[in-house]
DNA sequence: CTGAAAGCGCTTACAG
DNA sequence: CTGAAAGCGCTTACAG
C-alpha cells in the first residue's frame, strides 16, 4: 500500500508551522528536558514544580504545540483509534446512530473512530488487516441488519466486540436488540389498549422477523388470546427492499374476513406506510377502528403519519455506547450475547 | 488527553503477535537489512533482485506482517487518514452518502476517513486541534444541510475543502448543491409533461430554500408561465422539524382557490407526504389530476409512496467524491464555489 | 524533582 | 544492488 500520489497539503504557513512543533522545541524554549515537557503536558500525574509546569504550559500554548499522536502510538505500539468494520454498515440510516453511540462514548476517552466499509468482493480478514495497519486500541464489527455472523476463526482475537449481530461461535462478545422482548412489549401494550384481535404483518427469511415472532406468540399465549395470524411483508423467501409488496393485499384480506383484526403489528415503519394507506382505501380509522404499531422508528416517517405512528426504536445508539464500553473496559468479560431492549416510542395509532 | 484507562486488548496471542512483528524480524529472518525489506515491500520502485523482493515478501507472508502505519505516520509527519469535521453531520441521513462518497475515494488512495462530530458548545477550533493530533493527511468540513459556515481567519487553511456549505469568506474551496439548478430542473420536467398551473410549498428560512425559489421561478419566467404562487411549509420563519405544519392547509386553499393546481412542487420528500395525504384527503389522484414532485430522495420514503414519488436527488455522494479528489490532488485549485447537479429520479408522481 | 539516553518501527539520505 | 546509520517525535526506564 505505498503511497506515491502528490497530496493536497495544508497552505497556512502559520498553521502547518504549528504542526512541526515539537516537544523539544518547547524544551529549548523552556530550558528543561524533554521529559520534563512530556510530563508536564500529557502526565497528568508526574510529580514536578508548579512554576516548571505552568511555564511549560504557557509555551506550549504560545507555540500553538498539538500533540503528535502518531509519534506517541509509534512508542505504545497503538494509536487512540477504534476501528470498526461493517458490511456496508454505513448506508444504513441506523448506522449513524450506532456511530453515534460509539463516537460519544470514544471521545470521552479520547478516542477516534474509524470506520471501515467492507466492500462485497473483500474478504473480512483483508478489510480487518487495514484496518489493524492503523494500530487501533480496539476493533468492533458492526452488522447492517441483525443477523448471524461467520467470522474466520483466526480473526476471532481480533474483534472485540460485536454490533447487532451475533458471532456464529459465541467466541466474541455480541449486541444484539431484544427481538423477542420488544415484540412481547408492544403486544402487551396493545393488549392493555384493549386491543384482542391482533395480525402481525411480518419481515420474512431474517432473523429479526423468526425472534419477534416468537415475541408475538408468546405474549398472546400468556393472555390466552388466539393471534390473529402471522402473514409475509413481501413474496420472497428472503427479505429484500424491492421484493413486490403484499401488505396491502393482506389488509385487505383480513378486512374482509370475518374476524376483523383491532390492531396490525408492523414488521416496520414502511410496512406501516403501507397498511395506512390500505386502511385510508378502505375507509377504517386509525387508531378508533385499527390500531396499527410497528418496529424501527424511523422518526423522519413515523412521526410525519398521520396519525403519527406508535413504533418500538430499536436499540442502536444504546449497542454502539456499550460496545465502546465493552471495548474500553479494564477486565474483558468472558464472550456472550447480550441483548439490548427496545424502547416503546409512543403516538398517536393505538 | 492523557489516557490513564486500562483498556480491553486483542486477546488472541496469534493475533497479537503479529501486530508486533516489524521490519526487522523479516530482515533477521531473511538476512537481508531492514531497508531491503523496507523496499521490497512498500518501495514499489525500489530497485533489488527479483529473488530478493519474492524472498522478503514469502517471509512477510508466512509471519503475518501488518504495516505499522503509526511507524510510518512518525517519519513522514503525517498519518494516511482524512479528517471529516461536521457539524453534527453525523446525524443527518444524507451523512452517510457524503461519507460514502469520501469514504470510496480515499481507500483507493489507501487513506481511511475519520469523522469528528463538532458538538455544541465546542468551538470549531478546539474541534479542529483534536483532529490535527492524528497529523491526517487532509481536513475538510461537512454541514448537515446546505449553509453558509464562518471559519475562524487562523483555521481557513487547515480545512482543505468545505463539503454543503460555503465558506464564508471565500478562502476555501465549497462544495454545494446547485439548488436553484435542480429547482429548474424540475420546474421544466414538469412543463415538459404538459403542466402549467404549478404551486411551490418551499421549506421556508434556508438556504436552500432561497436559491430554489430563483430557480423555480426563472423556469417559469422563461416559459411566460406565472408561478401559481410560493408557499412556506412550516410557520417559523426558520425552518425546524417541530414547527407546525402548513401543508395541508395550503393544499386545501390551492384546491379550493379559482386557479387549481395542476402540479405541487414540494420542499422535500415528507412535505410530498403530506400533500399526498391532503389531496388523498380530497379525493384528487396523482399524478391524473395533479402532478407531486419534490427535493431529496429519501428513498425509504419516496419509494413506498403511493405512488411512488418523483424527486431531485441531492448530490451528497458527488460532493464527497469531488472532495476527496480535491484533498488528495497534486496542484491545489485557487478556492472557488463548486454547485454540484441534482439528479432526477423518475418515479411515478409526474 | 529533573536530565540524558534508549528505544518504538519505520523511511531516507549517505556510503559502498 | 545492498547495508549501516541517522532521524521522525514521542515515552519510559535509568540515573542523579
Amino acid at each position: 500500500m505505498a503511497i506515491y500520489l502528490e497530496y493536497w497539503v495544508i497552505d497556512n504557513p502559520t498553521e502547518r508551522a504549528k504542526l512541526t512543533i515539537s516537544l523539544s522545541d518547547i524544551a529549548e524554549r523552556a530550558g528543561v528536558s524533554v521529559k520534563t515537557v512530556s510530563g508536564a503536558l500529557h502526565g497528568g500525574s508526574a510529580r514536578m514544580s508548579d512554576e516548571t509546569r505552568q511555564k511549560v504550559k504557557a509555551i506550549a500554548e504560545e507555540l500553538g504545540y498539538v500533540t503528535n499522536l502518531a509519534a506517541r502510538g509509534v512508542r505504545q505500539g497503538w494509536l487512540p483509534l477504534v476501528g470498526v468494520v461493517s458490511d456496508g454498515l454505513i448506508t444504513s440510516p441506523f448506522a449513524t446512530e450506532i456511530v453515534r453511540g460509539l463516537d460519544g462514548a470514544a471521545r470521552s476517552a479520547g478516542m477516534a473512530v474509524f470506520a471501515v466499509n467492507h466492500s462485497t468482493g473483500q474478504s473480512i480478514g483483508s478489510v480487518l488487516d487495514e484496518v489493524q495497519q492503523f494500530r487501533p486500541r480496539a476493533v468492533a464489527y458492526a452488522a447492517m441488519y441483525h443477523k448471524d455472523v461467520d467470522l474466520p476463526g483466526t480473526l476471532a482475537g481480533a474483534v472485540g466486540v460485536m454490533i447487532n449481530c451475533r458471532e456464529a461461535a459465541g467466541r466474541v462478545t455480541s449486541l444484539v436488540p431484544d427481538e423477542e422482548g420488544g415484540a412481547r412489549e408492544i403486544i402487551r401494550y396493545l393488549l392493555a389498549a384493549g386491543r384482542r384481535r391482533i395480525a402481525f404483518i411480518n419481515l420474512p427469511g431474517i432473523l429479526a422477523g423468526t425472534l419477534r415472532e416468537k415475541g408475538f406468540r408468546a405474549a398472546l399465549e400468556e393472555a390466552s388470546i388466539e393471534p390473529l395470524g402471522v402473514f409475509p411483508a413481501v413474496r420472497r423467501s428472503v427479505y429484500s427492499d424491492r421484493a413486490p409488496s403484499l401488505v396491502a393485499s393482506h389488509v385487505d384480506a383480513l378486512l374482509a374476513s370475518g374476524q376483523k383484526p383491532d390492531a396490525i403489528l408492523c414488521g416496520n415503519d414502511r410496512v406501516a406506510m403501507e397498511v395506512y394507506a390500505a386502511l385510508a382505501r378502505a375507509g377504517c380509522r386509525i387508531p378508533d377502528d385499527i390500531a396499527v404499531a410497528s418496529f424501527d422508528n424511523q422518526v423522519e416517517l413515523a412521526s410525519r403519519l398521520d396519525p403519527p405512528l406508535t413504533t418500538m426504536a430499536l436499540p442502536h445508539r444504546a449497542m454502539g455506547r456499550l460496545a465502546m464500553e465493552i471495548l474500553l473496559a479494564g477486565q474483558p468479560e468472558p464472550p456472550h450475547l447480550r441483548k439490548l431492549p427496545f424502547h416503546l416510542v409512543e403516538r398517536a395509532s393505538v
